[in-house]
DNA sequence: GCACCTTGCCGGAACGTTCCGGCACCTCGT
DNA sequence: ACGAGGTGCCGGAACGTTCCGGCAAGGTGC
């Protein structure tokens, strides 16, 4: 607990000790109200002394003490970031988190990771797929901090500003493209999770049957489940009705984690039967055939998110707001029959 | 930029504005040095005034402003983390750092991503795989700061800990597991990254077969090679080596991306030849065969890394310390023939 | 010459916390 | 009765920043 910084605050600034304002001030003979003028471009300064600050700052390595500034200005320059534990879609997430942290960085924002419900002194949220069920997400949402959800939340509250995919849209996209493949009994393996997505996946594929006079063959598995229970559901599915010729997976994998139950009940992928992922990742790319899938484009998606928030609290955009990101369907042979 | 706190500070703290120190002193009729004391429990403090802090800090939902006591202790309570941004293991990744996460909010830290090579204003920092090469890895190394790492550095500067796991050892097993198994022709295809781990596989590989008098058979790929370049490698090794009888990948997820390619081959996983991956994860236990792999246990890496920052800022472990983390290797049907 | 505005700069208070030093009181031992 | 030592509490300075208000010097119009 003892204080790390130097003796002496007269010196200018011992080796590894970030030099204050007023070692700036010093430096460029000047009071620090002009140096801080100057430096944050603020009061009236001539072009001059604005230089001979700036000079001074970089020779000394002048770096502004983030806490005296967040304790006068009360604003922190750092948002928190909170994604749900599922190393299932560990790919996704891991996109989402680099797409936050670079934008941020870019925005010269700190980014502080919060796991549990403790709020964390912060100027805004990012809240990525966040469940109504999670206590923690409701506890972040009603913090009374800027919020800025990843896909839509199926709670309560409202967030002050969403980014969603049209995952509806897609996945009729998709529904489209394997019947245009021929497959007239596709199937759709959801998880039971309380996501905003996963719901909307569901809604959409009964609709998408109701139109097409198709019987809707809904199955479900929890969300984060084995490979081993999404193998016994498609080996119970193919046994139990074979004239399913095309199959959606929903969770983050699924599909390619299915694929040898496939091969084993003697269907051929891309041939004979269809096989889908709402979720692009490596897995999808790397399988054997390569796997048809929704690219949710996660990298984006994290640096909007932050993109918003920045605007949400600069007043650029109004509380409420709701931007879309697009998402593609990438086609590869796994429904190229 | 305007002020975000409400106007009077005389108020008992309006909804949403945390209370201060002196509302609370106010609150239970004492000083702010005593309000401190009581609940920092430092000073001479009698049981029932510090009684009567603490419930009127309860009450008025106080929690101390960080940017305050930073600024005046210079103590952040904040610990910066640094992964690779390589999305192939992103699996290990993501593990990581929601131990670290956890481990922190238990330690009551804050935990900043950092991606960019600007040196946050934190206590300590942790670098997860940290490669000599990398330029950010560099610069947060010698920031002056603690820092801990997880597997060792390969680069000139020391860091002030380090947690590694012994993959020379653990490598030999998986070898003389295969060996047991029949392989008299183990292939390792390493990564050229240069990161440590890889280097020390490499070595282990060289040194196990100089020993058993086994013909080196070292094949390398780019770190983070996409799939086909795999495959590829895989294709030509299986053609051109054909008494290959085991292969042993040493990147995260390559062993499940290059069955596919094993399988055209004719050849039989787990019969007639044997797969085996360094680094476990899903992808190998969903694989058709499951595929023998050593599990990292990277969520504890992480969270033993934060333990041992936090004791190196506790001064409780001196500069330099270096701890162990035991891996597994978990045999699954790939090597069982 | 005066009134007035603009420009360039600065003093000093405030943000919320920690902690040094000090003061008043009480309890003993002598 | 008195000094020594302990206990319980407090005043106020300091951390590094921002920014309000003010002041002097120079310019402009009359």
């Amino acid at each position: 607990m003892r204080r790390v910084r130097a003796g002496k605050p007269s010196t200018p600034a011992g080796p590894g000790v970030s030099a204050t304002l007023a070692d700036v001030a010093r430096g460029a003979g000047v009071s620090k109200t002009t140096a801080s003028d100057a430096l944050r471009g603020h009061g009236r300064v001539s072009d001059a002394t604005r230089q001979a600050v700036l000079d001074a700052a970089r020779r000394l390595g002048y770096s502004p003490n983030r806490s005296a500034r967040s304790l006068r200005t009360s604003v922190t320059d750092t948002i928190a970031l909170h994604i749900p534990e599922f190393l299932t879609s560990a790919e996704y997430y891991m996109a989402f988190v680099f797409g936050v942290a670079e934008q941020a960085a870019r925005a010269g924002l700190n980014v502080t990771l919060v796991s549990s419900g403790r709020v964390p002194q912060v100027d805004g949220l990012i809240l990525c797929d966040p469940m109504p069920d999670n206590p923690v997400v409701d506890q972040l949402m009603n913090a009374g901090l800027p919020v800025v959800t990843a896909e839509t939340y199926g709670g309560d509250s409202r967030p002050s500003g969403v980014i969603w995919s049209d995952h509806g849209t897609s996945l009729t996209e998709l529904l489209d493209h394997l019947r245009a493949r021929g497959a007239r009994r596709p199937v759709l393996i959801a998880s039971d999770s309380t996501a905003d997505w996963t719901l909307t996946l569901q809604q959409t594929y009964a609709h998408w049957c109701a139109e097409h006079g198709i019987p809707r063959l809904l199955r479900k598995a929890p969300f984060g489940a084995a490979p081993e229970v999404l193998r016994g559901l498609v080996g119970e599915l193919l046994a139990g009705t074979p004239e399913t010729d095309a199959i959606v997976c929903a969770a983050d994998g699924a599909a390619a984690a299915v694929l040898p139950e496939i091969r084993s009940a003697g269907r051929v992928v891309g041939e004979d039967l269809l096989l889908a992922s709402c979720v692009d990742s490596l897995a999808m790319r790397t399988a054997e055939p390569p796997i048809t899938a929704i690219d949710l484009r996660p990298r984006h998606m994290g640096s909007e998110c932050v993109r918003l928030l920045c605007a949400l609290l600069a007043g650029e955009a109004p509380h409420g707001t709701t931007r879309t990101l697009a998402i593609d369907m990438v086609v590869r042979a796994s429904t190229r029959a």
